[in-house]
Formats: structure tokens, sequence, C-alpha cells
DNA sequence: TTGTAAGCGTTATCAC
DNA sequence: GTGATAACGCTTACAA
């Protein structure tokens, strides 16, 4: 039926006829294809495969394309080819910069090959999670990258039945199951910040942490594990809170850490702004650090190493864990999902001068 | 044609059939309809218009769609309606918070509308934000936000070409032309700052500017313009370069600011991280801040009540600009672009006690 | 209330 | 090397 011509249409009353690319205004591949005087399909090739079109032909479409202001449709490509050139990220929030690393480093990578990364915001809840990713998938991603390992059972199954290839950040892989994985191990992180800590001969070591995801909570369990394994842990120095960290949370829980257990000569502060935020009271209250209170820290945020004195941290791969991520994305989505399943980043201890 | 069972397949050489969804191996509409027993149409209404379709219909579809994991392709519905429920985002670099609070301000406004903030990055050039923004295009957003006003002459073309609305960030119309920008005057923030010096009665104000991109300009052209309402400008005080701030370079930029005049007894940091960067430097150094130097800073970030002394600094809606240019947008996109064509959202002076 | 037909703007496929 | 045709999965008419 495609066969009967437009034009011999109008032998009856011609309803409203369509000579040119339609709603939107833009010009169309048929409208370039006009111009140029060569039909959609070869358009499309001298667009996408050069050298499957003669030189001569290629320039007249160049030349139309040009003069149309022609921009291809993604939408329409990807639903004829089944591959969005996008890959969805999820995060837990854009206000926390340990995530904003990861993106970079996610973004960076992915770009130079056409990917687009469309980031959706977890709020830190799976639930939450599992509604961003099931909208996200509806626009076809061609990747997914997730942020660890706790995921919603729905989000599983829901991961599990797209032939999508998926990585999670930030963690590992408890057992080297199906999941691609890249990060570290948030439990080691934590047990060398207690062990650093015992080993400077503390003796009442206590914990500040706020914004209680899993991972936070993996780096107390290997501080507190740490401790025990000294025979130091005293379970009523652990100070957590599910607010989401800050530097004037970290004064403040400083302060009532304080007045409860005046004689803590350490603490461990689950991210450098807690710590940050330590510090500052600790010197408005003239509390020598780390003579009288030593201070760690985590992440090695940027300030870290500028405080007065510099804060001892744990320098996470954040940037690199994004890049790899979207390596191991990029090989998976071109078919070679062969490489290591868990990637450990791994981390570093930053002894500095506050403990 | 679901009905069909596998099993007697084999009666005949059956061309391969198609009974279900197609390469993705997702459910399509037509399966859920199936599954239903109705047409795709009644799926789609009963999917997207519920109040259309008959109680009783709609309890089918839903109990098909969920059984067979159905998830409706945005790509197609893009396609078929022209609207991709997609804002284009372009911020000059994901590594700096200003942008990134920007960005949570859009993401947090837009995503209960349903809209997909994607975010492009232009690395502080005009050339690569028309090169993103072209790509971008190309996924045929049904808005865009950009940062600045600062475009090359293709951009704007692009930008008029195209039906759809666009909000530039973060600096004002010069003249209410047909732009729509939510932001603040950079010049009279940068000028506050500078009155605020001479006010405090300094002699020898310095400046010392990193990432040099127009805002960043703005804001020294005022503070000029302020030390020489004051008659007390001095060129040679000026310390502007290219490289991207940081705290380390603060602290390397005053060193050498000191270097070649000890006599300087304030000084503007056009970013606080510079500013952080300076007071550390002052620390080690023994210069009393305010006394000897008062330092101003910019912006306002995390750090900045934080640091000892607290930093003066300029405050400045980030987060308001984001949610501003969002709910503009939205505005625009639905056919309302009446309102305001330039929204200022001011500044504010947070004079602590670094100055 | 529900279904039919056509089309959105590309690309895969198979002729020519 | 080029072109016609049929998808891709959905929705806007309009018809029943």
């Amino acid at each position: 039926m495609g066969g009967l011509k437009t034009q011999h249409r109008n032998a009856l009353p011609v309803p409203t006829r369509k000579p040119r690319s339609s709603r939107t205004g833009r010009a169309t591949m048929a409208d370039v294809a006009t111009a140029a005087g060569v039909s959609a399909m070869t358009v499309s090739r001298a667009l996408n495969r050069p050298d499957k079109v003669s030189e001569e032909v290629r320039a007249r479409v160049a030349e139309a394309s040009r003069r149309l202001g022609f921009v291809p449709s993604r939408l329409a490509a990807a639903l004829a080819t089944a591959r969005s050139m996008t890959v969805t990220v999820l995060i837990p929030s854009l206000t926390n910069s340990v995530f904003i690393d990861v993106l970079a480093g996610i973004q960076e990578t992915l770009s130079p090959h056409g990917y687009q990364p469309v980031i959706g915001v977890t709020g830190y809840t799976p639930e939450e999670e599992e509604r961003v990713l099931r909208t996200q998938l509806a626009s076809g991603p061609d990747g997914v990258i997730l942020t660890g390992l706790d995921h919603t059972p729905a989000t599983w199954d829901l991961l599990r039945s797209i032939p999508t290839p998926v990585v999670h950040t930030m963690d590992l892989a408890p057992d080297a199951d199906d999941a691609l994985t890249v990060g570290f191990s948030q439990f080691d992180a934590g047990h060398a910040v207690g062990r650093h800590l015992v080993e400077r001969g503390r003796r009442r070591i206590g914990l500040i942490a706020g914004q209680l995801d899993p991972r936070t909570r993996q780096r107390c369990d290997g501080w507190r594990q740490a401790l025990v394994e000294a025979g130091r842990h005293d379970p009523s120095l652990e100070l957590m809170v599910p607010d989401s960290t800050s530097v004037a949370l970290g004064a403040e829980l400083l302060e009532r850490m304080l007045a409860a257990h005046p004689d803590i000569d350490a603490l461990f502060l689950c991210n450098d702004d807690l710590a940050q935020g330590a510090l500052f009271h600790c010197a408005r209250r003239s509390i020598a650090v780390p003579g009288r209170l030593a201070l760690a820290g985590f992440n090695d945020l940027g300030g870290a190493a500028w405080t007065l004195p510099p804060l001892t941290t744990v320098a996470t791969p954040r940037h690199a864990i994004g890049v790899e991520a979207a390596h191991l994305l990029l090989a998976a989505m071109n078919g070679r999902d062969d490489g290591p399943r868990s990637v450990d980043l791994g981390f570093r201890l930053m002894v500095r001068e506050t403990t």
C-alpha cells in the first residue's frame, strides 16, 4: 500500500497533506533525502557509514543536511536499533561529593564512547531506588550502574529480568556471585582506622557516625572488630545517628560525646565532614588534637589535608571506581562481559596530624 | 497467538513466527493486550488514562501487565508524542559544588513532574558547550537549562532554531532580551565585597582569582569598581590565573602575593576554596587574620562557616537558582511562558570573622 | 467504552 | 552503491 503514490490521492477531497517535517518542525531524514535527491536510506548510510556511499552522494547529503539544519533523532534511531546509547546511574544523593566523584569518573569514561549517563537519585533508600530504577528502565538504557549492593528483592528481580548489563559500585560482592562490582572493602577500611587508633596507644576509642547506610555500617563494623581484637571495645562509646552528615553535626555530636564520656582519647568519625566539625569544636573548646583527643575521618574529602592540624583519614578511590565501573559496563555492553566480576580498588589510610 | 503452544510447532515447517516481544525480549503493549484479551490501544488507555476504561478491563490489564513484567517503552512513547520528558542540563563541571547545588535544585523540582534531567558537561568552554548541546538536542529534550550567558553564536542560533524553551542560570540578562534567566548579579556581589573591605578601613586590598570564567570576571570587575570608587585600586594587587580553583591553589597564590606585596592588608578570593587555602597558609605562617590581613571568599561553600576564624564570604542562592530555573522551564514547557524574563535571586554578604 | 488504521523518524533487510 | 519495505512500540485520530 505504500506503493500508492500520494499524488494520485487528490483525485478526491485531499485531507491535510504533510509535505514536510511534522509537528516538531524539525527536518527529518526524508526532508534531507528529497533535498539531496536520494532516498532516506542513503541519507542514513551517508551519515552513519560514509564508506558505504559514493563520494558524490555523501557530499550532497552533507550539504543538504547542513542547509536544513538537520539533527537526526536519537529517539527514532534508538527505537529502530534497540540501543539508546544511554546509561542509567543511580546514586543516593547529589549533595554528597562522594557520589559526585564517582559520577564524574563515570561520565568522563562513558562520554567519549557516545554514551549518555542519565542520573537518578535514590535518597539512600532501597525502595526509592526500586522506584527510580523502574522509571528509568522505561527509557531502555543500554547499561545500569547502581550504588552499593543493598537493593530490594524486587530490584534484584528487575535487574535479572533485563538483558542490560549492571554494575554495582562502592562495595565488594560478598561472594563471587553473578554481579559486576567495583569498590573496596568498607569493613577493612574501618578496621584499618580502628587498628591505627589502637596502635597509637589510645585506650578510650569512640565512634561517631551519621547517615547510616550499609556502607557506613560496614565501616563501623570493621572499626569495632579492630577494637574487639585489641580488647578495647566499649559499646557505650559508639554514637550513631541517622541524620545526614555535616560539619555542624560533627561539632554537635562531639559535644554530646564529651558530655557523656569526658575520658575518650580517640574518635573515629565515619565521614570527613563530621571530623572537620569535631576538629573545629576542639579548637573552640581548646581541646588539644591529637594531644588529648585523636581524630580520624573518612573519605579524604577536599579540605581534609587543609585543616589545622591536617586530618588523618582514609582516602577512597571514588573517581577510579567511576572510571572502572564505566569500563566494565562498556565491555559488557559490547558483549565482552568476561573480565573479573568483583574489582577491589582498595583504600589508603592517610595518617596525618590529628592522630 | 500467544495461545499457540510451542510444543505444537513441529507439526509443520512453521516459518519463524513472532509470538512475543522481539529483540529486547521485553514484553510490549501488544503482548499485554493479547494476554488481557483487549487491543493494544486499550492497554495504553488503561495505563495512561485509567478513567477512560472500564473498571474490569483496567483490572485485567493491570494483572496481565504485572504478570508479564511489562515496562512501557518511553522511547516509543516519546517518538509518538514528540515529548521525551527529558530536560538537557549543561554545566561547566561536575566537580565544582556550585553547579552541583544548582543541579540538585533542578532535579528536585523536575523529578516530581516526571521530567528527567540529562546532564552534559561543558568544561567551561563555549565551544564544548555547543558540541554537547548539539549532541543532546538529538535526543529531543523538552527543555534546556544552560549555565551562564556566554555561548557561541552558533549556540544562540541553535537555541533559537528549536521549539524548546531554554533557561540560562547563574547570571542576569544584561538587557531584558528574549532569554529566560535566573541568577544574581555577579558584578554587584563582587562590588559588595570590595566595598565591605574598604569600609573595614583596609588600604591595600588585593584580589586573587582562578577559573576565569565570565562570572568570575564579573565578580572581579565589581570588586575593582568598588575600589576605584574609593580611590584605593592598585592594579598590581590583582593576581588572576586560569587554573581551576582549589584549596592548594589558594595557599600557593597567597604565598606569591605576599612575596610580591608584603604590605597588603586585605584580600578578596573569588572562591571559597581559594580563601580556605589562604586562611590555612596564614595560620601556618602565623599571619593574624583579620588583624594583619583580612580575607573574604565567595559562594559560602560548606566549610566556610567552620574555618578558624570563620570566613567572611558571599552566600549565593545556588539551590534556589536551580529550583527557580526548573519552575520557569516547567511553566514554559506547559505553554505558560509569560512570567518574568530575568529573575534576580540576589546574594548575601556573610560578614564573619576574617574581615 | 473499545478497536482500527496510520504514523512518529529511524534502521535492517533484501532487492536491484 | 542505492532504494523500497517493513519493522521498532507506542499514541493520535477516528470509527464502531
